[in-house]
DNA sequence: GTCTATATTTTGATAGAC
DNA sequence: GTCTATCAAAATATAGAC
């Protein structure tokens, strides 16, 4: 099996127990790899795991949420593109976010650079957009941290009320939000 | 030491760790006690643990956030009575909340039932308000619900960016939100 | 590259002295 | 009510065969 194909399986793992719950006999299960055989790919064990799934996250980051913003559509249609991409990449608000769980217990002085560049990224993504949509440089910061603040938050609540009834609306109301008159 | 004592050591440990990273160990650490003696006050370990805990900050969200909601001043006062203990309650946005931490990997399973009655809580008694500010019933479970994604959303962000503003940001915008007209 | 076997540490939990 | 001592189970990690 190659490395391509196990980092998802981890990656499950992580967004299901989060980094301190993630043990070795789960990334085990998940991956139908013995514990030693995983160690093979990871000798660093369950903190190389999660910076591999890290850096595996940025990159869809960047492929499936960012890259729709920087398109020539209009500003509008490269929101909803991206809109379209968040509702996949959370599976309509079941799957938690990665970025979230590793900044919780001691996951988070390990990774909290990269997590901090990854929503820097995202933010400065749709701000850039919003500016070229006409709106002012602060404003636009505000209402692209806005975004990140409704989509983290909907996955929360998705998780807490057992619903994605929050989640699919919060989505949906995000571009005219986003776009509104100053 | 008393039982009223101990939980809210307990409580900071779970906040900080979330519900599998915290251990026996940092209990004990926590509270000065060894580890036999958390066994005294709660027989059942850990679960036993967070299920006092949750029904502590249980309490803390009804007296803190709900009853603020039910007093006789304006529907807008109210808000801002919630909003500024929702401030002390996560310290300024530098506390995570337990009912998100407690709706992560085998948590979920365990407390999903009071999590999701907390966090139902604190919706109706927020539209409660709004309804009674002239809102029709549906757009105020829809805004309750909304405030509740944003204050989730920005302890997230918060933590990813280790940063209160945004946290504050939020907060102060959230009463005009709240209120604007349909 | 994957395995069995094993070592080490941490965690969860109990018995019983004081 | 708090402790020491102890145990069993689980977690992390490594050695070495195939």
């Amino acid at each position: 099996m190659s490395k391509a194909e196990v980092v998802p399986k981890l990656m499950a793992v992580f967004q299901q127990y989060g980094y301190e719950g993630a043990s070795i006999t789960r990334f085990s299960e998940a991956t139908q790899l013995k514990r030693a055989s995983l160690y093979h790919y990871f000798p660093n064990g369950k903190e190389e795991m999660a910076t591999v799934v890290l850096d595996y996250i940025i990159q869809g980051l960047q492929e499936q949420l960012l890259a729709p913003l920087r398109s020539d559509s209009p500003p509008i249609d490269r929101i909803r593109a991206m809109n379209q991409n968040v509702d996949a990449f959370y599976q309509h608000g079941q799957q938690d976010c990665l970025l979230a769980l590793l900044s919780i217990g001691e996951a988070h002085a390990l990774f909290q650079g990269r997590v901090q560049q990854a929503l820097n990224l995202w933010i400065n993504g749709l701000a850039a957009v919003l500016v070229e949509a006409g709106i002012t440089p602060t404003t636009a910061r505000h209402r692209a941290e806005d975004a990140i603040v409704q989509i983290q938050g909907a996955l929360v609540l998705t998780r807490g009320l057992n619903n994605t009834t929050t989640f699919e609306r919060i989505l949906q109301q995000l571009p005219e939000m986003l776009l509104r008159p100053e």
